[in-house]
DNA sequence: CTTGAAATCCAAAACGTTTTGGATTATAAT
DNA sequence: ATTATAATCCAAAACGTTTTGGATTTCAAG
């Protein structure tokens, strides 16, 4: 059975409140008394029940945080690294973290209006935001706090990290043309989704100052799957004028062009360069390794969770928008003169 | 500020008890009652406190789930997949997931012993067990309900659902041997965990079927991460008389391994036959392709999922100790005849 | 009418904490 | 010996819910 502030007392022969106040090293409470609580407390195996706590104290102690996925699994690596570093940022701080995951729409925003009315958790973690979020106007709106790891395109003012997706994409750009390409593709993401948007910009900007046309036809849409990278890319390459290049908006999807070069009998970074974004873990140990530009993706969970406590603590903060410089991380799937 | 049943209670003018019982159905209200509760409910955005409801209920509908790293980020895609099956799993029953990282020893025993004794949670979800088990140990002695994926090699008996390693490598090295591999390499799992002892032993009887000796120096153990196996089978392709095979002992290692053999000059699946265990969804997307033993990870996340929360509820299961055979899958990795 | 049963309601207790607002006791100052 | 002060303690309320054990009302049957 479970031990409670009330056993101990009856064990020390006084009240609960003493016991509670000793506990917590109120000084209100004699020196001998709080040795005897404590001694109590030990030999008993205390732990006081979190809900309990939680109701009274009327705060959580949690952290939520919702995955937004298409279909069932979330299988990208990118939400396991972010998340790693949101969950040992947040256990450092001695927080909980509320983990689901929902696809966008309508049962996620249920999702997040039960959380906030329920008092589930202190406050929210968003990811993959939107050009225009639903879920970042919802939160505004009542006031919740929040941080998010992306921004949106409309007005809303709020805390967020993100990296400046539209210089990542010029870098990548630069590089390729860099070595003769003119004919790039590219693998956009969904079009909501904020930095589609960013990305996309950084690669006209980086063809432009190129003095390159870009070509329509070489910019398709994938879904940021392995799957999709790959059927996006054979459709590429199956094409007459097929590109020289093919720049991914993230590193699954570029994966995935790999591996339909491969089969298509390209011989990546060499016959074709292919390159990524994010610097998943697998980048760099992929075959070939993979030119992508830098997220420091654990960096950046931790960094999210830290400011979403210090706002919850009502703490100062340095920076609540900040944006990060992006790094180009230049490896073999792209790094040849082309011929 | 959130409506609580009193909030409701007073603007439809009954008692509190009247709208918690109308709000669940009970039959000793009235359907008029009913019916105004209902309505007020939703017009005020009721959502129940479930802190208060956890208290009183006496239970958490929440399962937790410690993720055994060692170092403080799991970038294991196979935690992830596992993850997924259970989150999903979970949500589907109503469940929260109570996550958390901790590397084995006293301090994660401590986190055990918190999280029982202050009620956070209903069960425990079990990943990468030992041989002797010293969490496992605990909540059975305590009588706490968990389960596990993987056995222990003690006689403790609890539920859990496990693959058949053993016969999982014997199907590796039998695959090898037949395409004529006398030399083979075994990357293996740090030795506390019960999977090192099942794999292995699947490894020598392997090689035992096939009337082949095993060379001691060519069973290295690694540490499960890419990097582990990059630095362990360098040193292998450095010997001077070289395996012409390596199997790992997870996809991970495999990766590594792959890289190692790659930047030595070898091609992989034509130089040298390399395989993995788990096949994580990038086994299929590596280059080559991986050879390697599936085991349905997101399948069993859920399995084990739906296994605790019955266990919770002490309903009938048909089975407690569930032990999957699983299936080789052969990839380019290693798919030629030795020359 | 009266009675008994059925239908509808609700006050109070309980879950385990923390906090409020004193009450009591010991100690020091007069 | 009295008073003021400090040191220690604690009863009760509160957090929001569910459950227990009646209480009240309604209505049909006698």
């Amino acid at each position: 059975m479970t031990v409670t502030l009330k056993d101990i007392a009856e064990r020390v022969g006084k009240s609960i409140t003493t016991v509670s106040r000793a506990l917590y090293d109120y000084d209100d409470v004699s020196p001998k008394t709080k040795e005897l609580v404590h001694k109590a407390a030990l030999e008993m195996g205390y732990t006081p029940n979190t809900f309990a706590q939680r109701l009274q104290k009327q705060r959580t102690d949690t952290l939520g945080f919702i995955i937004p996925t298409f279909g069932p699994r979330f299988s990208d690596p990118f939400f396991s690294e972010f998340l790693a570093g949101l969950g040992n940022k947040a256990a450092e701080f001695g927080y909980d973290l509320l983990v689901s995951t929902r696809s966008p729409g309508e049962e996620e925003m249920r999702a997040y209006r039960e959380i906030v009315r329920g008092k589930r958790v202190d406050g929210f973690i968003l990811l993959r935001t939107r050009q225009q979020d639903s879920r970042i106007a919802y939160l505004v709106e009542t006031g919740f706090p929040f941080v998010a790891f992306g921004r949106t395109t409309d007005k809303m003012t709020f805390p967020f990290v993100d990296e400046d997706s539209a210089l990542g994409m010029r870098l990548v750009v630069e590089h390729l043309t860099g070595f003769g390409h003119r004919r790039i593709a590219c693998l956009a993401p969904p079009q909501e989704l904020t930095f589609a948007l960013h990305r996309l910009n950084g690669f006209h900007e980086g063809m432009a100052n190129a003095g390159l046309p870009v070509d329509e036809s070489l910019i398709v849409t994938g879904d940021l799957t392995q799957r999709g990278g790959y059927e996006r890319a054979k459709i590429l390459l199956n094409q007459l004028n097929r590109p020289t290049a093919i720049a991914a908006c993230n590193d699954l999807m570029a994966f995935g062009a790999i591996r339909a070069a491969q089969e298509t009998g390209l011989v990546v970074g060499k016959d074709i360069a292919i390159t990524g974004f994010d610097d998943i873990l697998m980048a760099e140990h992929s075959n070939p390794p993979l030119t992508t530009v830098n997220q420091p993706i654990y960096k950046i969970g931790a960094m999210v969770c830290e400011m979403l406590i210090r706002l919850i603590r009502n703490e100062p903060m340095a920076e609540t928008q900040i944006t990060l410089k992006p790094e180009l991380m230049v490896r073999q799937s792209s790094n040849y003169q082309l011929s």
